[in-house]
DNA sequence: ATGAATACTTGCAATTTGCAAGTAAATAAT
DNA sequence: ATTATTTACTTGCAAATTGCAAGTATTCAT
């Protein structure tokens, strides 16, 4: 029998060393957390703090703070919903944008190098499996609450 | 083509989740880093201080902290080294061997579980694939010197 | 024998964290 | 319509975590 937390461990440190060093854009030193926010607000679709703090687990006061940070660097914008005023919805400035976008392509140039490393078929199996294996936690019971 | 960053940051982001909810084991409050290193000094053999700081990419500084509050609750030893007197080995007591097995039990619990949504032979597929990024990864020029 | 390197520890100051308690707006109850 | 409750977010504060600089002790190099 595998011991399947050893390989899945041995993975994911790995990745997140890699979301660790990533994450400097020009002048910009961005946190793995920040970088993370700065993902998720771009891919949800005007999103408000209570929605992504949920998505990345967090703590909303420390996200608060978090997002005030990002604010101030000019990455991240607030804007007050008109339906709720309560609610901030968030966005990428442009500069943020940028920066998440700078980001990625990074990320997919680092993965692009690991896939060069595989022969094709090796690389559609090992895409195929990784996207199975998400629908699988996300349909398990045991862990955590879904992130989507 | 695909997007492989999102895909990863997914399963990367769950795994991490599942990292951070696993540990607590009876009444020891175990943090994410904490149970790394009860990893990894499990794992190797006899290591030394600088050998698991190395692992984990942390600093030396914050790692010796850590195990002086892991070693105040009994869960990790310290030796000297006979050959060199500057080092110290680390080992698990009793107790942090207990804390490391129930940790990795309860994450292959867990992985188990989501295998189960699979067939046999996805299961097969998904291993393979897992292993073979872990290799493709260690053999990466790129990762984790500063990409920019 | 002396200087440089290595393995680790401590001082300190900055950052990050989460709970408790706060404000303000929306919804429910009377 | 007024009051109470819930929701979305912010601030106070105290504890924990971090990393650099500077320290001690031991080993290695010349």
């Amino acid at each position: 029998m595998e011991n399947k937390r050893e390989i899945f461990h041995v993975l994911t440190r790995r990745f997140g060393l890699l979301d660790k060093n990533c994450c400097s854009v020009g002048s910009f030193e961005i946190s793995t957390i920040q970088s993370h926010i700065l993902y998720e607000i771009d891919r949800q679709h005007e999103p408000s703090m209570q929605q992504i703090a949920q998505i990345l687990t967090m703590d909303i006061t420390t996200f608060s703070r978090q997002i005030q940070t990002l604010v101030n660097m000019d990455l991240v914008k607030k804007t007050p919903s008109s339906q709720d005023k309560r609610v901030s919805i968030l966005s990428l400035s442009v500069q943020g944008k940028f920066v998440a976008t700078s980001i990625d392509h990074a990320m997919n140039v680092y993965l692009d190098e690991v896939f060069s490393h595989m022969d094709e078929n090796e690389r559609e199996m090992v895409i195929r499996s990784i996207k199975l294996l998400n629908e699988a936690m996300s349909k398990s019971s045991v862990c955590c609450t879904p992130l989507y």
